[in-house]
Parts: C-alpha cells; structure tokens; sequence
DNA sequence: CGGGATCCAAGCAGATACTG
DNA sequence: CAGTATCTGCTTGGATCCCG
C-alpha cells in the first residue's frame, strides 16, 4: 500500500496535533461557529438579530465565538456610533470560501440524517447486557 | 441567485435544533470523529493500530467515538476470535459517503490555515486593555 | 489485545448582574 | 444595544484498574 507523502488526514497517514486538520477542528469544531457562520451567509448582521437567529445561544457563547471568529480573520465586526450602539457582523473574504465545504457538509446531512437515526434506533434497541449466556438468542 | 425553499443554515434562515446542521455538527463535532472517519479512509484498521494513528487520544475517547461512529452506521466493528483477541474497525458505505465533505473541509484548511493563523497573531498582538487613557502607546 | 467501569480534574457553557 | 465579569453546574476527557 503505497502512501502519497502528502499529510493527507484522510488518506490515513499518522497525524500529529500539527495536522491542517487538527486545527482547523479545533477552530470550527465546537457547536456554535459552523452555525454562525451559516447565519451570516447572505451579509452583515446585527448581534441582536444573530442572537435571534441561532435560538439556543447564550449571550455569552455568542460573543465568545464571534471573537474567535474575528480573531481567525473569518468575521469582520464593524461598530456603528450611533444612538443605541449597533454592531454589525460580517464574513470576510476567508469566511466566505468556508462556506462551501460547510455546505458540502451541510448537503451530507441532510441526505443521511434519516439513515443515521433509524441506525440510532436499530443500534440501541438490540443492546442488552449479556450477562445470561444460555440466553443468547435474538 | 434564486433561493431554494430548502431549510439551509448556510442560507441564513432562523434554525432550531431540529435542523440537519445543528445535528450533525453534535455528532461529528467532536475532537475525534473526523479524525477516526480519516483514519479509518484506505480500510480496515485495528483498535491498537487505530490508536497509535490518532496519538493523543486516550483509549476511553476512542473506544467512545467508535461506539458513536458505529452507532451511527458509520464505522461496522468486526472482532476475530482468534488467539489474542483481533477487532477491526472499517467504514460503512454510509460512513464513506463522508469522506467527500470532510476532503472538502480538510483542502480549505490546508488552503487557510496560514491567513488564519497570521490573522490570530495580528489579533492578539493588538490586544491590550485600554485600562488607562493616557497611556496608549507602547 | 480490546475494552468496560470508576474516579477525578479541567474546561465548557448557562444564568445573573453590571457597564458604556 | 452590545457587551464584560463572575459564579457555578455539568459535561468531557484522562488515568487507572480490572476483565475476557
């Protein structure tokens, strides 16, 4: 079996905390950034109205993970001095080539979403502790 | 670009937690799934093999992912009864239609993960808590 | 060798209260 | 409105021991 030289993940080859992969899942890996990332998708928007979006977020993981996107370069935050202060966020230019592959992703989910559920199903309703050996059946 | 009625996250519609992303992303968010489903890319693989190829993940969390993963219909285990007990671990045909998206992720980050590591430094370079005015510069 | 069970530490995340 | 700060609970994950 002939491995490429290339530090492919998903080739198989031995990685190490240094892998492309590795980073980028500690970076996008949690459960909110993909999802904000979605949310900005179509242009700027108001950190009230990304709160309103999400449904689910505190105040806190939303600020927190917008700092860590703006902090990658994939979220530009803009501050408008006006009357009650209004920021608006943004995907930069690097945050809207992330959307593909998310949407590649995305596009995976929901065409085996089902497939993975009636597994879910299948998988934990055929679970039993087999302490009886003579009972072994089924 | 005309919008598909489809219940995309990446369109920036609102979602809640029934949408597909949001489940997905519990499933394989995680530190390790993407890495196990990488691991396991070329074929089959033993669980010590599989171990030593992740370095850095414990026992307890591989042994935990491949649960999930096969929970999932992802990964199917096989175990060899044989003198010392052989268990290998392979991917489903569900479990192979993931790579395509997880390549996609994987090619962004080889592709980014430079601009977003200058944009981290350039960030936290410029961090410095404004705690007295007089003393702005550096 | 593969993995279940347990114990425990650290980090993640929510609720609340306060600021500009 | 858009945060920051703190306190705390819960989950995650590592280490260890033991079993088949």
């Amino acid at each position: 079996m002939v491995t490429t030289p290339a530090e492919s993940v998903l080739r198989g080859s031995s990685y190490r905390a240094d892998c492309p992969t590795r980073q980028i899942l500690d970076r996008i890996g949690d459960r909110w950034t993909v999802l904000i990332v979605g949310a900005l998708s179509n242009g700027s928007v108001r950190f009230s109205e990304l709160r309103r979006r999400i449904e689910g977020i505190s105040q806190k993981m939303l600020t927190q993970t917008l700092r860590g996107l703006e902090r990658d370069g994939l979220v530009r935050r803009t501050v408008h001095p006006e009357v009650p202060v209004r920021v608006e966020y943004a995907l930069t230019e690097a945050g809207r080539t992330l959307r593909e592959p998310l949407r590649a992703l995305e596009e995976w989910a929901i065409a085996h979403l089902g497939e993975v559920s009636a597994s879910q199903e299948a998988y934990d309703h055929a679970e039993q502790p087999p302490t009886d050996p003579t009972d072994r059946d089924m």
